[in-house]
Order: structure tokens, then C-alpha cells, then sequence
DNA sequence: ATAGGCTGGTAACTCAAGTCACCGGAATGC
DNA sequence: GCATTCCGGTGACTTGAGTTACCAGCCTAT
């Protein structure tokens, strides 16, 4: 296994040791619930390697917010930590994940010791919020058919492929919306010619 | 008038100093454009007294995000500021405000030396994290009679009277619809004995 | 082999919201 | 005075999306 260091490296040496002496190390399998909404926060995980989904829900609606991608963290729990705060979304492993969980009473400290980890999160806050004002945009100004698209391209990013292995029933949950739905709104895609239904998989074209 | 000190007690004199020499203290009139989408920021706001509505916009379309009241400051100017990117959003006075303008590029230094501005930003990214997170659900989840119902409320909140005067025009577009359908809704409000519309006004029941 | 589960397709319907076209009243300006 | 502008109301229509209720093709476990 490599070590934190090797996956940290642009962190200074200090942080490091830090970490290597109050962080945990774990690894935990793909799909796996690891934040819950309401749920405190004790531990502010960051992603060594893997990644990680973070949803709104209501209901059982759920909308998939963003992912956290390597050498980032979860700044719901990174607040929802600091201040004691509950959280309000859930996060979810999209695939195996190698994380380092810092205690979060320790973090306050660090933040305000090493310049480079609050610039770390404050480069999160920045993206993340960014990521949420473009979900709002998509929700308010696209209809489906472009929503399903970028997030077919996205996830084409995400895994490196063109072929997606990936069911209609979980696009739709991921995009706040009912299977019937991305079923049409699919084979309208289809239609423009934008992607290529095979069975049990998607093609961008 | 009142010092920036008076203003922001709060805040360490250290760093009060550091403002009065190099912050620049602004009134700006009620309903003026302070910040247009794509413009990049030198000058950070903080607002002293007032405040400022920030606006997410698409082709005609605009969606109130959040208010800056007083004590806050800006996080999409403080990002674009610091990261020299333009910004996403558009602000307006909602009254006569009384501004402090922050050089950018002190900022970062300042986030840096005094920790309770490093807290108060983080404090204003969470805050607008959740503001944008409410907003999706709203969207999401909520239907134009519910959303309209806590837009009336919150502006209720911040003028402190439930009486309103406000046009369906506006409203319109501080919601991302138009004006026929806040005319339709409102009238189901005011049926469901929530709302009463008077001539040019709206009164919170 | 067959029953049941997962996957996706589809038709028919409902509903919320946006669009279009128009109206009338109040206020304002010249 | 009259024209114009702002404000809000309303009916008729369209459209995108969610709902309901099915169906068929698979694969797998017993």
C-alpha cells in the first residue's frame, strides 16, 4: 500500500505527520453509505484514492450534487464537524475508496496552522459551491434531455469510457426522477443520434 | 455616520485598523447593480448597513439566490477576487447600502493573518452552501405555491412588516417564473386564506 | 422447467407551469 | 382632455414531466 505522503504529496511534510499520526486509514468497499443526513460528524474523511457521490434527498427523491474525486474532501462534514452541526446531505462510494479520516477537532487546529490546507478547503467550498449554483442552473433552465446528457458525459469522465455500465432505474435516482422518464428521454437521445442503447449499457456517441 | 469599528465590533483592531487604512467606505443607492456576471472583482464588499440580493441569471431568466445583510461579505467576489475568476452571479442593492471595499489582493493576506476573517469567511461559504442547497430542494421538491409562500415570508422577515409592496412583476423574477403564473398562484394563496392582496401590496396573513 | 427478479419499453392519463392574447383599472404625463 | 404606461386578472392552449398499469426479454436459483 502506498502511503499517505504518496498521495498527499503537494501537502507540506508537517501536515503529513500529522496526519500520519491522528488520521486513520481505511478503505471501504464501492457503494457503501458513508454519511447519512442529520448524522454529526466526528470524522472529515479525505479521498486518497476512489470516489465518493453526495446526494440530496427528500422523501425518496434523491439528486446527485456532486462527487468528491481524489485528494478532496467533504465539506458538509468538514462544517457539519467543525460546528457541530448535523448534516444535510448523504454521500455514497461510487467505487472502492481509499479515504484518511481526520478527527474533526484536530482539523480546526490544522486549518489554522498550515496556509496550504485552508487554502485547500476553501478551493473546496469554492468548487462545491460553484457545483451547486450549476445544478441550480440545470434545474432551472434545461429540460431533461440536456440534464441526462451531461450527466451521461460526466459519468463517461468519470469512468474513462464511452460504454457505460450503469442501469436506467439509478440515472434516474441520480437525476431526482422516475425510471419511465429517462427511459424516453433516452430513446429521444437515441433519436438525435447523441447515444446508443446496448443492452445493459449506454454508448456516447 | 458610524466608524467601520462601531460597524464590526466583532472583529479583532488589528484588523479594524488594517480597514480604515485601505478599506474604501461606500454608499451605494438601493436597486444598483453591484456586481454583472463575468466581471472580474478587485474590490471585495463587506456590507456595513443594508443589503444586497445576489442573483443567479440565464437568458432573461433570474432566480434570487441569497442576501448579504450586514457583517457579510460576498463569497463569490472573495473567490473570484482571490482566484482572479470572473463571477457567476449578479448583485443588487435591496436598500440604500453602506459598503466597505477590500482590495483583493490585501485579502489574502488578511484571511491569513487574522483568524476570526478566515472564520468569518469560512462561516459565509457555509452559510451560502446551505443557501444554495435549500434552493435546490425548493426546486426540486417544492411546488411555485410552497416556493412563493417562504419568498413572501423571507422578504416579510427582512423589511419586518407583513405587509408587502412589492409587484407580481418582481416576484416573478426573483423566483425564475413570470408574472401570469405569480398572478395564478397568488391567487390560490389568497384563496387557501394564507395571503391578502391589497392594491399594490401583499399582506402576510 | 419454471418461477421470480431485474431490466427496459410503452400507452394513456394527469398536472404544474409556461405561453399567448387580451382586458380593465389606476396613475401619470402632456 | 386624452394617450400612455404600469399593474394585475383571466381564459385557452401547449408542453414537459410524473403516474399508472402493463408487457416482454433476460437471467438465475431451486
Amino acid at each position: 500500500m502506498k502511503s499517505i505522503k504518496e498521495y498527499l504529496h503537494y501537502l507540506p511534510q508537517e501536515f503529513i505527520t500529522e496526519l500520519e499520526a491522528f488520521g486513520i486509514v481505511k478503505s471501504i468497499a464501492a457503494n457503501t453509505e458513508i454519511l447519512r443526513e442529520g448524522q454529526y460528524v466526528k470524522l472529515i474523511p479525505l479521498v486518497l484514492q476512489g470516489s465518493i457521490k453526495v446526494f440530496t434527498r427528500h422523501e425518496e427523491k434523491e439528486l446527485l450534487l456532486y462527487y468528491i474525486e481524489n485528494g478532496e474532501s467533504c465539506i458538509m462534514s468538514f462544517t457539519a464537524g467543525l460546528k457541530n452541526n448535523p448534516s444535510k446531505v448523504f454521500a455514497i462510494t461510487e467505487e472502492d475508496t481509499l479515504l484518511v479520516l481526520l478527527p474533526a477537532d484536530k482539523m480546526n487546529h490544522w486549518v489554522k496552522t498550515f496556509p496550504s490546507v485552508n487554502d485547500l478547503f476553501y478551493n473546496l467550498y469554492d468548487q462545491r459551491y460553484a457545483s451547486l449554483l450549476d445544478t441550480i442552473n440545470h434545474l432551472l433552465y434545461n429540460r431533461l434531455d440536456q440534464r441526462l446528457y451531461k450527466y451521461l458525459e460526466e459519468q463517461s469522465r468519470q469512468k474513462g469510457s464511452r460504454i457505460l455500465d450503469i442501469r436506467h432505474k439509478q440515472i434516474a435516482a441520480e437525476l431526482g426522477t422516475v425510471r419511465e422518464v429517462i427511459s424516453r428521454v433516452m430513446k429521444k437521445l437515441e433519436q438525435e443520434g447523441k447515444v446508443k442503447q446496448l443492452p445493459n449499457a449506454i454508448e456516447i456517441l
